[in-house]
DNA sequence: ACAATAAGTAAAAATAATTTACCAATAAGC
DNA sequence: GCTTATTGGTAAATTATTTTTACTTATTGT
């Protein structure tokens, strides 16, 4: 695009340019602006200053646009209609812009997913995109305007954190595993366990032998899988034992797909929550959706 | 037409935003406008505040429009363009703008009409438009860019004058009526003069005779008209004496259409000359037509 | 002729824009 | 890997612009 050539007239005395020829008075003109009409008589000199010529003719107390401003009104009008209309269809578009959650893809699944029409009914115009795919397990702040994430770190200044869950690790398996084996802690380093293959599941296994007084030694037989949805779904089918943390296996303990083998549980050093960057309060869509992930959470 | 709602952007930044925009750099936009980056980096602030939320992206020390930036950039561009194509389509409109001249229709057909062709090939892209049929005797600045008038007034203020003939007063007759009478002042009373209905014609009969010496008693068989112009057709045609001031018979005289009966000759109060508003010397066209009467008049 | 209304003008006041001087972040060069 | 140059952002100070106040002129209506 090329750059714009040509000396542009005085921006601010278009307006009262605008009010004064369409009114045909400078003292209307000054009302409708709220300014003296000095004010208007000084921003129509200064336009016609710039041009060279009158737009206007002083026909006694009253002024009316001559031959040259009646044909220059027609282009300020329309300029000035283009900048409002711009500025309305931006706004438009501003607040139907996509609003993005980030959320872990175990979470999606388990969690989210079956409740996420509620979300939908409730506020029908909101341009939900829901993002799993990011490989950051922290907030990602250029690609979601909010995130449901586990954290045990401090939240930086300039960002909001709304507390959803405790941290409850403890293990789930299928109901077939759990009633063909013993149900003490040690007997589960002899059972298949689905580790998933990240730092904080390590840890967690670790944090949830040591805290029920069992040390932890590699089992024969575990299987490791990048992901915790599809270690959850293993144990389902009875493949061994998964460690989660959090609400993700809720759904599958209540509807009985999973049970948990050992009713010991530890916490972890984080917490669920949702984060946000701290100005976009302002923006309804996030005060909508916290409220709504905290009910859904029991959280009120 | 109707009033225009809704609030304006903050007009002065739109011209920082659209160089930034289109260059992508507040430096260069900077560079462009002749301003220092800190100008341009409020305007856009400025911009971004009154809409309410941010127009571009800002990734290291590069900046970019998003998307909201892209979309309204086209309504910003369109505005400014239209006042750009309105101001140049006015200033030519101006530039084109008919050059009004007014003349008395006698002077008009006697002394400009066959001259005018040689100012039209002198100035071919002048829009002249003559006016003959003011009712007025005296400058009428709101129909006239510049007259050719015989005043005997003071110039006011504001005006600029340009003497083109003085004032020379003699009767004028047909060459037929001329031989077959006797030439002295006094007989003219015995001729029919062609008196025009007009305060100045009856007082530049008065200070004819008056300065021949004779007494001037209302003659019999005079006729009356009101336009000089008839009175010198009438005259050609042999129907009487007509009076003229100024070149207005010079043509006819010429030719032998008419002839000075008597040799005498006075002065009027007044003289003739151009007159026009002093801020309309700035008129390259009033220059331009003032030089050119001046030349025809044989007044360099 | 007089008051009332509208617009123009000039100086003062108020407001807005720009610059200067600084900082922070990034990219490039050594 | 450290330094340097470039780019953008910020805040206070300066400068420029806009607006108002107070007054004048001109016209309209009574």
């Amino acid at each position: 695009m090329k750059e714009l050539k040509g000396e542009l007239p005085p921006l601010k005395s278009l307006r009262g340019f605008e009010a004064a020829a369409r009114l045909g008075s400078v003292s209307m003109a000054a009302d409708e602006l709220s300014l003296t009409h000095p004010a208007i008589s000084h921003q129509i000199k200064m336009l016609e200053e710039h041009l060279g010529y009158p737009l206007f003719e002083r026909a006694g107390r009253h002024i009316q646009l001559n031959a040259e401003g009646k044909f220059y009104y027609g282009y300020i009008r329309k300029a000035l209609e283009t900048l409002l209309e711009g500025q309305e269809a931006l706004t438009k578009r501003w607040e139907e812009r996509p609003f993005r959650v980030q959320a872990y893809i175990t979470l999606s699944i388990k969690w989210l997913a079956g409740r996420l029409n509620r979300f939908r009914n409730l506020a029908p115009h909101i341009d939900l995109h829901l993002n799993t795919s990011g490989i950051d397990w922290e907030f990602d702040e250029d690609n979601a305007d909010i995130a449901i994430i586990y954290s045990d770190k401090k939240i930086p200044d300039g960002y909001g954190w709304t507390s959803l869950f405790e941290s409850k690790i403890f293990p789930v398996c299928s109901p077939k595993l759990a009633n063909e084996n013993s149900l003490s802690a040690v007997d589960l380093n002899n059972l298949p366990l689905l580790i998933v293959n990240s730092e904080s599941d390590f840890w967690n296994w670790d944090q949830w032998f040591h805290s029920a007084g069992v040390a932890h030694h590699e089992g024969k037989g575990n299987l490791s899988v990048d992901t915790l949805a599809v270690a959850l779904e293993m144990a389902c089918a009875g493949e061994g034992i998964a460690l989660v943390n959090g609400p993700v296996a809720d759904g599958d303990l209540a509807s009985g797909r999973l049970v948990r083998p050992i009713n010991h549980m530890c916490k972890g050093k984080g917490e669920w929550g949702l984060i946000y960057q701290e100005n976009m309060m302002d923006d309804l869509r996030v005060k909508l959706f916290l409220d709504w992930v905290c009910e859904e959470a029991g959280n009120l």
